[in-house]
RNA sequence: GGACCUGUGGUGCAGCUCGGAGUGCACGCCGCCCUGUCAAGGCGGAGGUCGCGGGUUCAAAUCCCGUCAGGUCCGCCA
């Protein structure tokens, strides 16, 4: 029983919670008309339904109700009749007889039903989000998301870190994704820009003694959406001072793993920790999905010498698909084609029989490489081997997204698996100006084993940064971040930012780092993917409230649209021809 | 910027390959009947610019081109 009233001044308890308990008693609830089955004019049923359920009015005579009407009911709780109770309903054992049916709105009908066995185009239910949320599932995962909220602050609040709120309108800092831009209109001309993140802000919370920071932030990023990703999304950001890695690992794995248990009943393990080297190794991405194995193999020194065209290549690499072996032709052809896509040569297969080895390309193969191949990963016959000859990282991300295509569950499916991804390179590759790009952001601090190779082989460079990876979703990464000004200047010099240039950018940043900078690191991630995963979603708009179109549109009030004449003068705006 | 999929009464679908009258199914809606239903049941009815524009054809929901909207993905997301 719950400790908070759902008592109102129109109501005593919500639906969902007359029970048997309450017989003989006469009570109110509200609601929405969820059914009515009438039996002519001396009988009907209403199903009245709010958040909490369903419960069931019985009214002597007709009454001139339809669906969704906003109705109070007064009625006396009374067990049902031998024979009718309802064991798929929670209320099902009492009903509400003698009622007195008070209409407080009435309702045109809806455009869909609001059924959860109804399946209704998203493009309708996003117009008509406000019915759709009357549906139980988006009830279930708004509260969820409520409830994984509240425990992610209670976890960050016991271990001693402090909610701080940065603002929303930020300087504009040219790094990264693109931003959202907001015209001043006491100062035309000039700009805002909503933040991708607050990033700079947490560290100078760090610089402002702050010690353990972390806000429930909402990021805006002006990239392409996808199934996880919208212009706006929820992090828990979190920055902490004097502390490693391993402190913000602890820190962290606390919160999600409390917010799992809540939603989940279950307290997952330790997260466990892996390599981003080992990821691309063995999984080929860097956010592996760990519910199932089809790891990847490497056949390289098998094929050193191979005599087969098709594997001359730096790295062989193959995955083994546990009773791929009836694969059909037009499947294997897909496969094929979405390796080339992946920008693999092209991608040789090999059922295992019991004669050998079926393929186009198996009497090429010396006897060592068949049996390389027949060998891999215990294959048995009825299996199917992939191999894939090219560069290493491409060899790797190739099979990879195959091994995905062909055997990873839907996202929301199955165990839970989280894995921290550690040791992300420091550099991602260099610009078409020859400078080096990081792979996290410039203020990420190098592996202390590998500062010096910054000027001599920096693609080597292994970095202090990490992912938290759920079932093959990213959803998050921190850093310990660079409080030191010898090591930051010797980073900008690699990325080929001049002193004046990071003046301009970050020097509000270097600037505050010169007053007593304390060791921090953070991490930030995606509550919204967090939740749609713990919600069994495969998509994050199931568990955000007003979501946006893959095209950044919200179907509901037509954003975005024109401003008015006045807006425009005020903040001084021309446009420039499309074109 | 690109690839693929989808668009048919209020909702969900079938019809599209192989062109022939807006044809069909389920739900909802409206009316009538029905005193124990619970996705109630029975009878009857209304409801359509086949996303939009153009083309081919004697004839287009159906074939072709373009376009808009929604989705999945690539690019993008330090």
């Amino acid at each position: 029983m719950t400790e908070i009233s759902e008592a109102t001044s129109l109501r005593d308890l919500l639906c969902g919670s007359v029970d048997a308990s309450m017989i003989g008693q006469t009570l109110s609830v509200c609601g929405w008309v969820a059914k009515r089955r009438e039996h002519g004019e001396h009988l009907a049923f209403l199903d009245l339904r709010d958040h909490s359920g369903v419960v069931q009015a019985v009214v002597d005579g007709s009454v001139d109700v339809r669906s969704e009407y906003v109705l109070r009911v007064t009625g006396r709780v009374t067990r049902r009749p031998e024979g009718t109770l309802n064991d798929r309903l929670a209320t099902g054992e009492v009903e509400l007889t003698d009622c007195e049916v008070e209409i407080l709105s009435a309702a045109e009908p809806p455009p869909f039903q609001i059924d959860e066995r109804a399946d209704v185009d998203e493009q309708v239910r996003l117009k008509y989000r406000y019915i759709d949320i009357r549906r139980d599932k988006m009830q279930r995962n708004l509260r969820l998301r409520a409830v994984v909220n509240s425990t992610l602050r209670r976890a960050m609040e016991r271990q001693g870190f402090c909610e701080v709120e940065t603002p929303l309108l930020w300087a504009p800092t040219p790094e990264g994704a693109r931003e959202f831009v907001v015209p001043s209109r006491l100062h035309p001309g000039e700009f805002y820009v909503l933040p991708q993140s607050p990033q700079i802000a947490k560290q100078l919370l760090m610089v402002g003694g702050v010690d353990r920071y972390f806000q429930i932030a909402r990021c805006l990023r002006d990239e392409d959406l996808r199934a996880d990703r919208q212009f706006e999304f929820t992090q828990l950001d979190v920055e902490a001072s004097f502390v490693t890695q391993e402190d913000i690992f602890a820190f962290v794995s606390e919160a999600v793993l409390d917010a799992a248990q809540v939603a989940t009943g279950e307290r997952p393990g330790p997260i466990s920790a892996m390599t981003w080297a080992d990821a691309l190794e063995y999984y080929g991405t860097d956010k592996p999905d760990l519910r199932f194995e089809m790891r990847l193999h490497d056949l390289s020194s098998a094929f050193a010498g191979t005599e087969v065209k098709a594997f001359g290549a730096p790295c062989v690499k193959a995955i083994r698909v546990p009773g791929g072996g009836d694969f059909t032709r037009s499947k294997l052809d897909a496969l094929t084609e979405q390796a080339k896509t992946l920008g693999a040569r092209g991608l040789a297969w090999f059922r295992v029989t019991a004669e050998g080895l079926d393929s186009p390309l198996a009497r090429f193969l010396s006897e060592s490489e068949t049996t390389a191949i027949k060998a891999l990963d215990d294959a048995r016959f009825g299996d199917l081997v992939l191999v894939v000859a090219d560069e290493y990282v491409v060899a790797s991300k190739v099979l990879g997204a195959l091994r995905l295509t062909i055997g990873a569950p839907p996202v929301s499916d199955g165990p839970h698996r989280y894995v921290w991804i550690t040791e992300f390179p420091l550099f991602e590759g260099v610009d078409e100006d020859g400078h080096l790009v990081s792979a996290h952001h410039p203020f990420t601090m190098p592996h202390l084993d590998d500062v010096d190779l910054i000027d001599t082989d920096p693609m080597r460079v292994r970095s202090q940064s990490y992912d938290l990876v759920l079932n093959g979703w990213e959803l998050g990464s921190g850093s310990v971040r660079i409080h030191r000004a010898d090591i930051q200047s010797r980073i900008f010099t690699a990325l080929g930012i001049s002193e004046e240039e990071a003046a301009l950018r970050f020097g509000f940043l270097l600037g505050a780092f010169k007053y007593g900078a304390p060791p921090h690191a953070g991490f930030a991630f995606g509550i919204d993917r967090l939740v749609a995963i713990l919600a069994g979603e495969d998509n994050i708009r199931e568990v955000i409230a007003f979501p946006k179109t893959q095209s950044g549109a919200d179907l509901m009030t037509s954003a975005p649209k024109g401003i008015t004449e006045r807006q425009i003068r005020d903040l001084r705006l021309t446009f420039a021809p499309k074109g």
